[in-house]
DNA sequence: AATTAAATTTAGACAAAACTAAAAATAGAT
DNA sequence: ATCTATTTTTAGTTTTGTCTAAATTTAATT
């Protein structure tokens, strides 16, 4: 088969699985010219060392990561675009999934893992324009513009606010299935002001009260949920 | 890795190529208990004839086609039943692309190629549920039911109406961007109302009354556009 | 019925992406 | 500074889907 554009062909053809282990490197930090060892990325894509070897050869030949052997692994500028056009992929296809089609926060992952792979500029554009451009997705993370920024906000974990703070639920840190349904059940949702009562020494749980109703509330939980504190 | 369900494995988890060539089977007649030829199954998906064979062992293996050494290959039920879920998928897409993302006919499908081989079963019914369960696509094309039903319509090529039949222009034969380019420059719309006022022996061509105005139209394009007759 | 042209299949090879097992390099502890 | 445990890489294999070239079967023609 003829290559017409090899330009094309090397720089943006990327295969579903670059596509994965930019994005996984960039969660792992990789973007913040940090290393991320062989190790770590095996192990968050649930793969063997020996693949992530071969991977960060083929990547690092196109441009998208700086690799050196045995030293790890780390996104150059171009992989760092790349994984940002993904994420935002992902995370717009996950807004469109609850507002357009009425997903749970809990079903859409999974569903966005495929559709953040369409190649298709023109629609994700329309997509971010259906859903009047979205800043943040269902489990409250950052949506990157186009230009790869992202709009950071000021938030902090429930379990580092101090007591008698108050604050909107904005984010959850963990977005495993479990969790949010966990939070589904006990009315926890994103956008709920939150007030820390009080905090037990012995084992970190926190009193709150939210949205009328006081609750207590585990360190594990608390420490998994962000929040954006009133001024 | 682990195959948890051997079920599920060898039934249902079809991949991108095996679901193309099940589609391109059935577009060619595969359905219809036909024997299709490993060469114009070659040429329609501009692959070699040997690859084809390949695929059809596999396909025959998992009971999607029925395949006899140099006997051609015809779908099985099964197979049938894959292909309608896949061209479901395609249409349906389509019909989205151009509803909500205000896409053009001619863009659609290239998008749609990519979108159908999304494995979510909620995720088509939502589709189809949010766009109110359109029964053609943006091409004319039939969509297929849930349980694998065509809606058929009584639909002739305009080249075979006879002089001073009036009909409704339903569908496009030939739905390459070429040709649907030149029906938008000519204004020449689906729903648009066509009257055959007269044919020319030479050639073929026809004049026809569309909208209102008159117009003169090739044999080429009259027999690429469906039309459904008035009673 | 034999010959030839066309279609089809086989055999062998390749690329991508994964794996296993063995070898090599690094880092931590003495 | 050396040894050892851990991490990482290499080498070789597998699977999927493709290819080319050669062999085989079918179909058409005389």
């Amino acid at each position: 088969m003829l290559n017409k554009n090899v330009f094309l062909e090397k720089y943006f053809l990327m295969t579903r699985s670059e596509e994965n282990y930019l994005k996984t490197i960039f969660h792992l930090g990789g973007g913040d010219s940090k290393s991320i060892t062989t190790n770590a990325i095996a192990e968050q894509m649930e793969t063997k060392p020996s693949s992530v070897t071969d991977m960060a050869k083929k990547l690092s030949e196109k441009g998208l990561v700086d690799y050196v052997r045995y030293q790890g692994i780390s996104l150059t500028d171009a992989g760092i675009n790349t994984a940002l056009s993904i994420i935002r992929k992902h995370r717009l296809w996950e807004v469109f999934l609850v507002e357009k089609l009425d997903f749970t926060w809990d079903e859409v992952h999974e569903v966005a893992e495929q559709l953040e792979h369409i190649k298709s500029e023109k629609l994700i554009d329309k997509i971010d324009e259906l859903l009047e451009f979205p800043k943040y997705d269902p489990h409250g993370d950052p949506i990157p513009t186009k230009d790869g920024k992202f709009q950071e906000r000021d938030e902090k974990l429930l379990s580092d606010m101090p007591i008698n703070s108050k604050g909107v639920c904005v984010g959850v840190k963990d977005s495993s299935v479990p969790f949010l349904k966990f939070l589904d059940k006990n009315n926890i949702a994103l956008g709920n002001t939150i007030k820390v009562l009080d905090k037990e020494d012995f084992d970190n749980s926190l009193r709150i009260q939210m949205e009328g109703k006081e609750m207590r509330i585990s360190h594990q939980i608390a420490s998994n949920l962000y929040v954006k504190k009133n001024d």
